[in-house]
DNA sequence: CCATTGTGTGAGCAATTACTCAGTAAGCGA
DNA sequence: TCGCTTACTGAGTAATTGCTCACACAATGG
C-alpha cells in the first residue's frame, strides 16, 4: 500500500501535532506556532491524533500487582504465556486496557524472524488489538482465520480481524471461506470438502500461535447477540451447564466441549484441548470470568491476556 | 523471582496513574479518588510516570518514522531546524517529497512579523520550493542571493529562485550582479569592489536565514552538468577528496572547504561554518547523502530539509 | 439560482493541569 | 537529643487545555 498523496496534510498534521505534544512535550500553543495554525486547530489536531488512534500509549513498567497475578495465573493453570493489564477506573471498558497488552503480545510473535502461521478467532478485544498493534515488516508470516467469514446475510466483512491484521502487515492471509454457521450438516460438509477450505484447515492445524476471544454464555452472549444461536439453542446450552464459548464451540465449567446438534453446522474450527503451541485467550470483564476460567481449566487455552480485575476474579474462584 | 513487597512501589503507583491518565483518559481528580490520594499527588504520579519513562508513546502513522529521523538528525548533528519528509514510492523523485516540506519551512520565516533577510542558494529542490510555497503578505522581508546571476553566456535568468520567491511575495530582492564564475581573479575582484555588489554582500552576511541546495561531486555533479567546472577541475577536486558543494564551494568528507585556484574566480559567497543563524540545506536523493552528511559534519549547514530515505542513509553512515 | 446541510473555524470561557511556595516529617550525624 | 538536610505534602495560583457557541464557506439538492 503505497500512498502518493500529493498534499502532505490531513492526518499527517494530526500525527505531527500529537507527536510534538506527547513525545516532544510542547504546549499546544507552541505546536500552533510550529505548524502555523491557530491554537484551537492545534488542539483539534492533537485530539484527532488520539481519536484516530495515531498515538499509542504503552506501559513500560510491570506493576507489581499485575506481575503477581500473572505469576499466580501461570502457576495455577500451567500457562505458556500470560499478560495482566492494569484495569482502568471503575467504569472503564476492560477491552481498552486489554487491547494494548494483547497488541504487545502479538508483536512478540510478529518480530520472530522465522515465518509464523498466526491464527485468529474473533471478538471485540481481538478487534481492538488489530487496530492497535504496531505493524513491522512482517510479510513472511501467514495470517489465518479460525472462523467462517460468510455471515448469515452473505456478506464477508463481518469479522475482519484477520483482514485488518494482514492489511497492516502486508502479509498473506487466509480467511475461512465457509459460512459462520451452515443451515444443514450437508452444507457444512460440502464446504469443508472444497480444496481451498481444506488448505486453510491444514494451515490452522499447524498454526504456531492462535489468538482467540472468549464468549460468555449468559443472556448477553455474543453468540446470541450476533444471531449465531437462537434463543432456544442458548437455553438448551445453558441447561447443559454451558460456561463459555471459543470460536463458537461451547464448553462447560470444566472446559469440556458440550455436544449438540449444532456441531455439524458450525463453520469454525474447534481448538482441541492440550495444544502444544500457544493458544492465547484475549478477553476480560466481569461477565467473562466464568468462561475464561473454564477454558483455562479445560486446557483449551494455554495463554491469556486479561485485565487486573478479571485476573483477580478468576483466581478468587478457587 | 517472587516479589513479596506488600506495599506497591512508588513507581507502581506512578505507572498505574499514568496508565489511567493516558490509556484510560481519566482526569487527575478521578485518578486521585481511584488511588485514594490527593489530586496533587495524582498529578505528581502522572508526571513521574512520564519523567521515568514508564509510559511509552508511539506514533502509529507513516510520519512517525520521519519525526524519529528528525530527532536523531537534530541530536547527531546539533541542528537548529530539521524536517524529514515521507519518501514517496520507490521510483519517486525525492525533490517532490522534499519541496513541500521546504516550502513549509520557508513559510515559517515568512510569517515572522519582524523583517527578515532571507538568502538563497540554488538547486533543483530549492527551485521547486519556490514554486510551491504559499505567498503570504510578506513585503517587509528582503530576499537576497548567494549566487552570481550572470551566467557564462551573459544572461541573468538562469538562477531565478530568488526572483520567483520575491515575485510571489512582492518583496524587494537583491540578486548578486556578478558572474557565477569569472574568467580571471581580476574580473571577480573588479565586480566585488562595486558598491551595489558590496551592499548585497553585506546583506547576505547579516541574513537571518539561508536556504541552499547541496550538490554532489560525483560524475553527475550539477556543477559539471551546468558547465561551471570543467571535467579536469572536477577530476582534480575528486582526487582531493571532494564530497560535495554548496553555492559552488567544494568541501571534503569532513565538511572542510577544499582550496583551489578556482576560489579566486567564484562569484558566489561562501557560507562559513558555524553560523549562528539558520543555514538550511534543502536536498535529498541517494547520490547526495555523502555531500549532505559532510556539510552537516563541517557545520556548514545547521538545518536540513530532506526525505525519509536520505535521512536514514545519512544516519546509517556512522 | 437559492436554500439547506454539514463541515470546519475562531472566540470566549470553564475545567483541568502544572508550578511555586511554605510548612512538616523523616533520616542522619554530632 | 538537637540541629541540619532532604524529601515530600497540600494550598494556592498561573498556565494550559477542552468545550460550546455562533458563524463562514462549500457542497448538495430542490
Amino acid at each position: 500500500m503505497i500512498r502518493n498523496d500529493p498534499e502532505p496534510t490531513l492526518n499527517d498534521d494530526a500525527a505531527r501535532a500529537g507527536w510534538l505534544y506527547y513525545v516532544g512535550g510542547l504546549t499546544q500553543d507552541q505546536i500552533a506556532t510550529e505548524l502555523g495554525v491557530s491554537r484551537q486547530r492545534a488542539q483539534r489536531l492533537v485530539s484527532r491524533a488520539m481519536a484516530e488512534g495515531l498515538i499509542h500509549v504503552r506501559l513500560n513498567h510491570r506493576i507489581g500487582n499485575c506481575l503477581d497475578l500473572e505469576t499466580r495465573l501461570t502457576e495455577r493453570f500451567d500457562l505458556l504465556r500470560c499478560r495482566v493489564a492494569p484495569s482502568l477506573g471503575a467504569g472503564g471498558d476492560p477491552v481498552h486496557s486489554i487491547a494494548p497488552s494483547a497488541a504487545t503480545e502479538l508483536e512478540r510473535f510478529l518480530r520472530m524472524p522465522e515465518p509464523q502461521v498466526i491464527a485468529f478467532g474473533t471478538g471485540r478485544a481481538l478487534r481492538a488489538m488489530a487496530e492497535l498493534f504496531n505493524p513491522t515488516e512482517a510479510g513472511h508470516h501467514r495470517i489465518v482465520s479460525l472462523i467462517g467469514n460468510i455471515a448469515p446475510d452473505g456478506s464477508a466483512t463481518l469479522y475482519d480481524v484477520i483482514r485488518r491484521v494482514a492489511e497492516k502487515l502486508v502479509a498473506p492471509y487466509y480467511p475461512m471461506p465457509v459460512p459462520v454457521i451452515s443451515d444443514t450438516a450437508e452444507e457444512r460438509a460440502f464446504y469443508h470438502h472444497l480444496r481451498p477450505v481444506q488448505a486453510v484447515v491444514a494451515l490452522v492445524e499447524q498454526a504456531d500461535v492462535t489468538f482467540v476471544g472468549v464468549g460468555q454464555m449468559s443472556d448477553d452472549a455474543p453468540l446470541l447477540v450476533d444471531g449465531f444461536v437462537s434463543r432456544e439453542e442458548m437455553a438448551r446450552f445453558q441447561r447443559k451447564g454451558a460456561a463459555g464459548e471459543i470460536a463458537s464451540w461451547v464448553y462447560d465449567d470444566n472446559g469440556q466441549y458440550i455436544k449438540s446438534d449444532r456441531d455439524a453446522m458450525v463453520g469454525a474450527l474447534r481448538i482441541e484441548p492440550g495444544r502444544v503451541q500457544p493458544v492465547i485467550g484475549v478477553a476480560g470483564g466481569h461477565g467473562k470470568t466464568r468462561a475464561i476460567r473454564a477454558a483455562l481449566l479445560g486446557k483449551i487455552l494455554n495463554g491469556l491476556v486479561t485485565d487486573e480485575r478479571t485476573a483477580a476474579e478468576i483466581l478468587g474462584m478457587d
